[in-house]
DNA sequence: ACATTAAGTGATT
DNA sequence: AATCACTTAATGT
């Protein structure tokens, strides 16, 4: 944990502030599958991820998902920001993608930080540019791409974060993932498997070449 | 052997 | 691309 620590924030931030990062960060380990914020909840901790990924998702009013990207190693949660600044709520649901250790920073701390230190400061502006490229992203993908493009790139991110071409998930997953049906999702995926791309398994889609 | 859950398919809108 | 209705396949008990 500690190495995988200083390889994605050691060179960051100065001894001082890694001094307390380390004291003050409340260590966390998280299984595959567990829920580490929902829609809703009050932020009180910003989380560092030292390794694994952590999926973000939207709702709608019917309680139905929508995958938005994934948070890895050395990243952050940008909510967290923006909850330090006004509204405590959030309006997003993480979930850890795979099993993944954190340090949960107290949102006080935050903003502590950014009066103290530069590399902090450029860290949280940092994270929260990249965050908001990845929305950009997100909303690209829903808006421009077709549902067979879209499966296509939530296959190949899913297969790059979890550091794994063959990828543990059902159809049914996928289809609440990208807000659509079942049915859909598994003509597509024939459909993909047909050309080669992919080969198909209970529980499993395996990435030949995407 | 039976029940349950995942995945495949034709037809319709 | 969504939904329905139904079939087939894989897995758990």
């Amino acid at each position: 944990m500690l190495s995988d620590f200083n390889f994605n924030y050691k060179h960051l931030f100065e001894e001082e502030l890694l001094t307390e990062i380390l004291s003050i960060g409340e260590y966390r380990k998280v299984n595959e599958g567990v829920e580490l914020i929902d829609i809703g909840n009050e932020i009180k901790f910003m989380p560092l991820v030292i390794n694994g990924a952590i999926k973000i998702l939207r709702e709608d009013e019917k309680g139905d998902e929508l995958a938005l990207y994934f948070i890895e190693q050395g990243d952050t949660c940008a909510m967290t920001i923006t909850c330090c600044l006004g509204s405590a709520r959030s309006n997003i649901r993480a979930i850890a993608e795979r099993d993944t250790e954190l340090l949960m920073i107290p949102v006080q701390k935050i903003e502590d930080w950014m009066d103290k230190y530069k590399s902090w400061q450029r860290f949280i502006l940092q994270s929260y540019h990249e965050r908001m490229q990845e929305l950009l992203e997100a909303i690209d993908t829903i808006a421009f791409l077709n549902m067979d493009e879209r499966l296509q790139k939530y296959l190949k991110d899913k297969a790059i974060v979890n550091k794994n071409e063959l990828i543990q998930v059902t159809h049914k997953e996928i289809a609440s993932d990208l807000h659509t049906s079942r049915v859909v999702v598994s003509r597509l995926l024939k459909a993909l498997e047909k050309k080669g791309m992919i080969k198909l398994h209970r529980n499993q889609v395996h990435l030949l070449e995407i």
